[in-house]
DNA sequence: TTGTACGCGTTATCAG
DNA sequence: CTGATAACGCGTACAA
């Protein structure tokens, strides 16, 4: 089926392009008659736009691009389903693209996501993204950019994310008011920042309760296979410690995950001889056997937030108003459940706002 | 910074557009020395085509779009990374959208798509789709148009998906090997193809093995909560049968997951007490205490076929080659873990080929 | 080997 | 109220 074009409706009522045109935008210099004679048969021809034609002309594409480190990541999915539903209400169509975690790949999906000229672009950075020329090349070519979750700090643009300090730090106080003591911490790797930062609010809540902190109980998790860096982990600091650990705060939940496995496999009780507290609130987090204490991201939110920051850029610079960037933080909050409440038979279940 | 054109290169060269454009694009009529100079500039001045321009002089965009009923979704976000790395090695970039298994949602965004001029379009179709006008568009557009998983056998285009009445025929028929006799099922809805398939196989499964088939141990999940469906249903299996029932084939992990929370929950022992066999393989059955037994679907798999299928026809498209529609048929596999091995100590975890 | 001219489909300006 | 004309940036048949 050949696509119809404001040309041949123009030809078939013998009138001019340029009429046609404003009569489908409902321009209101045209007589109420041919505007009638022209939305008929262009409702009757199935006329639609021609995209291509119409961002030249507007030099907009009415796409922004997304590029996240993977799809398979239960955070990410809501993410971006957060961003997709914000997405369809500014009548805007998303471009998903994954790097990887790779640098080189995210750098070379930049470049195309510019050369399709997207009229903004979300990204969260892959945890070897260590330079950002690609993210200032954005910047030159004027493309409204945001980051979000994975953000640097030094790129001057907007950004959404969480504190991930405040949230580890709120996590480990809550542990430690549960009376726990002897408290562990399963850290990531040590580049991407949430890591560092997890890890730093583990420390702090600590030392602000007079607790010393013992390097000894901190594991590194950089396998990237989440679950089995908790398994193994567990297994060593078994070892090395006996059974003396009150509790574990993991970088996320999927290592507490293998945390439990471990423990299930060796006759191990959780929470009444270990208990845990996870980070991210993944899915099967509340319907694992304990169900398991962590972090609610709001990831939903995250991304909502984030693509509405987006198009009141693109607006603004549509209208050429100006734009100051936002940082926006996502406020977190602890859902507890079993894996954090020894010897307490009831599943309770509260969300904590901090 | 105002993006660079051909026109820009050329009178910065005195030279014609159509000899930039020649020289870009490695034309044999430039000659050596104006085609040095051209890349050189084009090189320095970061010249990258407008690719408004250049779709609507091609008629193509380089992109497809891709429905799916939800992005949060173990399956869809392991086919969905698939799609993207195949489409990445054809140099094509993917709009995605969810439909949230709405009828009139998927339908707005097919016309979304071909407003856009999408290349070609993947598809699964949301639950609540029975009427298929806006595929047949598709196909009266002469886009490209390829189902997977959730396909129409009627509409006519290339399917990707598994045979879920002999996945499910092959679960059932290996829970009656292992000696189990009284097995129920906890179906789908009513109307998706998949619900109706597995649940086929199922009956067959029992009818091929001289096991009566019994309406009272079918159970219908239908609250798209599939956990809590698993949950209540266990409960009501409990409440109708007692413990006579051995073992439960699931439509889908989830949904033995709810069961293994009610069990849990109740005392009962997964697998020594009731086996349970999920499908579609589940990241979080893997991790689930006791494992899970489920069927692999292969989903990046049925992400890449259709991908490949669909990149083949855009191709033999644009070269007028005859297109044949294909219907590809994914093997699945049975995964066997702890939850359907009764009495066995050892986690024995096999891949079944059938 | 290079350049002219046209068209892709739309929108904006301006003259009638 | 209507339409002629130009422009967006690129690719290509054809002329020079």
């Amino acid at each position: 089926m050949r696509t119809v074009t404001l040309k041949q409706i123009a030809e078939e009522l013998n009138i001019s392009v340029t009429t046609v045109s404003k009569a489908l935008k409902g321009y209101s210099d045209v007589s109420k008659e041919t505007k009638k004679r022209v939305l008929d048969l262009a409702e009757r021809l199935d006329y639609t736009p021609n995209s291509f034609a119409v961002s030249l002309r507007m030099r907009q594409s009415k796409i922004i691009g997304v590029i996240i480190p993977d799809t398979v990541h239960y955070f990410f999915s809501i993410v971006i389903k957060g961003i997709l539903k914000v997405a369809e209400q500014h009548d805007y169509m998303v471009i998903l693209m994954q790097s990887n975690e790779k640098f080189e790949l995210e750098k070379k999906q930049i470049d195309l996501l510019l050369s399709k000229g997207v009229d903004g672009i979300l990204i969260s950075l892959s945890n070897n993204t260590k330079r950002f020329d690609h993210l200032q090349k954005v910047i030159k070519h004027d493309i409204p950019l945001l980051l979000f979750d994975k953000i640097a700090k030094t790129v001057n643009c907007s950004k959404v994310y969480i504190d991930d300090r405040k949230a580890a730090y709120d996590a480990v106080t809550y542990l430690i008011n549960k009376g726990y003591r002897r408290i562990a911490h399963f850290r990531g790797d040590l580049n991407p920042q949430n890591s560092i930062d997890r890890f730093l609010g583990y420390k702090q809540a600590l030392l602000d309760n007079n607790i010393p902190f013992d390097p000894k109980l901190v594991y590194m998790c950089n396998n990237n296979t989440d679950f089995d860096d908790g398994y193994n982990n567990a297994k060593q600091m078994f070892e090395d410690h006996g059974h003396t650990i009150d509790a574990v705060f993991t970088i996320t939940d999927l290592i507490s995950i293998g945390i439990i496995k471990y423990c299930d496999d060796n006759g191990i009780k959780v929470p009444d001889d270990l208990a845990l507290f996870g980070f991210s609130n993944w899915f099967m987090s509340s319907v694992i056997n304990p169900e398991l204490s962590t972090v609610e991201q709001h990831p939903f939110k995250i991304g909502e937030t984030s693509a509405e920051i987006l198009f009141d850029e693109i607006k603004r610079k549509l209208n050429d108003e100006p734009i100051e960037y936002k940082k926006v933080v996502i406020p977190t909050e602890l859902v507890i459940r079993k894996s954090s409440e020894k010897s307490e038979n009831n599943p309770i279940k509260k969300v904590i706002n901090l």
